[in-house]
DNA sequence: ATCAATAATAGGAATCCTTACTGATATGGA
DNA sequence: TCCATATCAGTAAGGATTCCTATTATTGAT
């Protein structure tokens, strides 16, 4: 359509929506949820050129993935940051990451690793479920 | 065959074994692996007897069970502890975990969460990979 | 704009892990 | 022994993800 774009370097309307709909979002999809949120746009578009595109987009380190009850979530938010998960409700929280390196890191790097990241999630209740705890068992 | 037992609850050949093959690695086996060492005891044993049985485990609290690379892992090692893991060997360590309170769980509790429990899991190169590293790359 | 070469796509089949189902078998109590 | 109940082996079914192939889009050069 617009022939005036020289150096446009192979990226498709599929996997810019795909980005599209990982970054407009805090909900940390799942790949079915990116299908249908593409859907909507491109009504065409197929399951497996979903999970293709978000794997690129990992790769090439634009978004990041981890598992969770069985399904593979993905998340565009590169900041680094930890997450807090509600029991009772599910919610899945980030929590910015303090600068600070944690002991068990420093005990590892003295013993010789290298330690280049972590994952850390903490699991309880939600403020919310926190008070609907104590009258519901 | 034997009518002495009469306080035995309920607890089969078939479930003291999964327990005692998880209980007796360090290598936080999948499932598979699970079958295949009660096998070894058991021939006719069924892989659903032995997810039937690690569920079983994993709910009366005997076992823990997470989630890695599109796999169930199982840990009979219920004291609490991190993990390091290495990206280039796969190498899944586990690391005692001391009893100090991290910065950030102590922030969500100042935040009103009730905070039960964690997962911490540090990558990067183990001591091996490590020296390998520089000259490979 | 047209052409050839290359890469990405849609659609669906295949794969892998896990769970659910079913008739058979073992267990514990009377 | 006989009954009630739970677990089992075997297998079918399920769900998420990957793989395959013919088709379509994109790129660079003419």
């Amino acid at each position: 359509m617009d022939a005036t774009r020289r150096t446009a370097r192979r990226s498709t309307r599929q996997q810019r929506l795909v980005f599209e709909a990982v970054s407009t979002t805090r909900s940390h999809p799942t790949a079915e949820w990116v299908y249908e949120a593409v859907r909507r746009e491109l009504p065409r578009v197929s399951l497996g050129t979903i999970y293709r595109n978000l794997q690129r987009l990992v790769e090439e380190g634009r978004l990041r993935s981890f598992e969770r009850a069985g399904l593979t979530r993905y998340d565009a938010d590169l900041e680094l940051h930890d997450h807090f998960s509600c029991v009772r409700c599910g919610l899945l929280m980030d929590i910015p990451r303090a600068p600070e390196v944690l002991p068990a890191e420093r005990r590892l790097r003295a013993r010789g690793f290298a330690v280049e990241g972590r994952t850390l999630e903490f699991h309880g209740l939600c403020r919310k479920c926190r008070r609907g705890a104590s009258s519901n068992g």
